[in-house]
DNA sequence: CAGACTATTTTTAGGCT
DNA sequence: TAGCCTAAAAATAGTCT
């Protein structure tokens, strides 16, 4: 019994078995994103799409035009410095929609 | 020597043991996550805003237009369903725009 | 700050319920 | 699917460099 040995980082072929890991690494990792935002008093925002479609989110912020507000900001901050002509940095834009669950 | 107990789960003070400890989560933060998109056959998008205001951010996804429209499907899936009647949810936008970087 | 070290805690794979 | 269990693996707090 137990595991037989250390995993490999690989996808994980067999279904039931990917859906099962899916549910227990998430939870550690909203875990994870929870612990960083209180101990280290970080802004964390996380989205995760499950193989199955579900949508699972945590936020460490309760206004969202605080966070809105930031963003903008470094935005701003970012075009007047003139950080665009890095070709090794490329701009994202992502438009997140999602409820509030709760998760553990 | 090591440490003397289990951790409490709230803001650390010091801030110089603050940014040691974000900046040693957060890797482990983004190993996980990543390891949760890989391993799993996750979508996972996870941005994180530093004490000192720095930016980092991971995305499982290259096409940016895949995530957005997956987004928008799930906004109308839902809004089709009309899950908005239930009022333990409740519906949130982010923007987000950051620069793509590498982590670890 | 970033890396090495290490005792200790935490996470987790696999099995079972 | 979600929860409990256990041995093994991984993460990490504190310290030093």
């Amino acid at each position: 019994m137990a595991r037989r040995g250390r995993v490999e980082l690989r996808r994980i072929e067999n279904r039931i078995s990917r859906q099962v890991r899916f549910s227990k690494r998430r939870s550690g990792l909203f875990k994870k994103a929870y612990e960083l935002a209180v101990l280290c008093d970080a802004e964390v925002a996380l989205v995760v799409f499950s193989p199955a479609g579900k949508l699972y989110e945590f936020s460490s912020v309760l206004s969202l035009e605080k966070t809105i507000d930031r963003y903008q900001n470094f935005m701003k901050e970012d075009r007047y410095v003139g950080k665009h002509d890095d070709p090794k940095q490329v701009l994202l834009y992502i438009f997140i929609c999602y409820y509030r669950k709760s998760y553990w």
